[in-house]
DNA sequence: TGAATGCTTTGATGTAGGTCAAAAGGGGTG
DNA sequence: CACCCCTTTTGACCTACATCAAAGCATTCA
């Protein structure tokens, strides 16, 4: 058990806008979030960039740089953050030891496997709309997870961001906000969302592809 | 040794069309691809699916289930193949002892995690020809990595599948072939592909936005 | 071998979302 | 408190891709 803590006793604050790490750095620690927003971004070699996923507290990152030893995208603070340094080297030697937190690591990696092939489902099959009900949903669920409001949070991402994320321009996104708020499935007032009725905005998903 | 030789025992064939796993399978053994050709299909509750991806010898199918124990996705065999069966718990047991086994395992996990979001910007920001592009590259890049010619293989996959996977239309991909060919960019006569000139193909990618 | 079936190509037309533009709203900073 | 800059909203127009349709080819299975 203290082997354990030492593996989390590393704490890292960020303010909001810094990197955590970025593509290209190498591999040294994962790590956890404790508290805050990031955005993760994959970039491809002739500049363009996408957001790949945002994080949130219990959100474990850098998963991505075990392949290759270098990390293959950036990660950012969007709002004031800290995590917590996880030595990798030191984790594996660990979960040799333990094979429940061995287990727990496999798990973990491949849930971000099934993560993404949601995001391909959206991206690949989705119309707009239903993208962006689907990750409304999604935030939602994962602040009710962490006990805060299902129905009524703030955005720490920007339209853009969303947009980049749900693979749409900023301009689609405001367009789709205020629709939903003309038909009474949500309250958008700039970065606050509250959402008045869940069960439609979940039917909207699957109903708009012929 | 003679313990590894063990995890890779079990053979399975399969015929052309046979599910290897579907969603909702439980989780008992990791395939390693040994001959032949798979495609991965992502579902959504509504119906609607996607090829999450294409596999071919030496890949590693089902890491989507560990996170639930079960399987979140269907792998059909696009031509006869061969896989080999890995018992996933006796995987983790052996690879607690051996750390280059438990760091080769964390390395593929992280590559194809690696791979999803390769397959994000594709679909979230690249237009139809530049994902084909990306798409045929990739093909032919993996087949050289295995010993095949890159310039000259066979589709194994309907324009159908291409299409789901880059999350367009049959005839969206039926038109970009055409016209590759036209370029003297490819040649295509049905499922048989010659790349005639790579360079150009990889410089397609990241011209057509602006 | 030949009929059946599934795949592919190509053309004509429609539309969701992108692009361009302008104005308004907010929040951080000096 | 006031300024500046970034973000958001909304409108008008445009384009890439989807959709619909029909004909032409392969592959398969009897």
């Amino acid at each position: 058990m203290a082997r354990v803590d030492r593996l989390v006793n590393h704490r890292r604050k960020l303010r909001r806008g810094e990197h955590l790490y970025r593509a290209g750095n190498p591999l040294a620690v994962l790590y956890a979030i404790r508290s805050g927003f990031m955005k993760t971004c994959a970039l491809h070699d002739d500049g363009r960039e996408q957001v790949a996923g945002f994080h949130m507290m219990g959100d474990l990152l850098g998963l991505d740089a075990i392949s290759s030893g270098r990390h293959m995208c950036d990660a950012v603070a969007l709002e004031d953050s800290e995590v917590c340094e996880i030595p990798f080297a030191y984790l594996e030697q660990l979960s040799r030891e333990l094979p429940s937190l061995q287990h727990q690591l496999h798990r973990i990696m491949s849930r971000e496997i099934v993560r993404d092939y949601g995001v391909m489902l959206l991206l690949g099959t989705m119309k707009a709309e239903e993208r962006l009900a689907a990750f409304l949903l999604n935030l939602s669920q994962r602040f009710a997870a962490r006990g805060y409001s299902a129905t009524e949070f703030n955005l720490r991402m920007t339209r853009e961001e969303i947009g980049s994320y749900l693979g749409l321009k900023l301009e689609t996104i405001s367009r789709a906000f205020s629709r939903f708020q003309q038909d009474n499935l949500i309250e958008v007032r700039h970065k606050h969302v509250r959402i008045r009725d869940p069960e439609r905005l979940r039917l909207l998903i699957g109903q708009q592809c012929p």
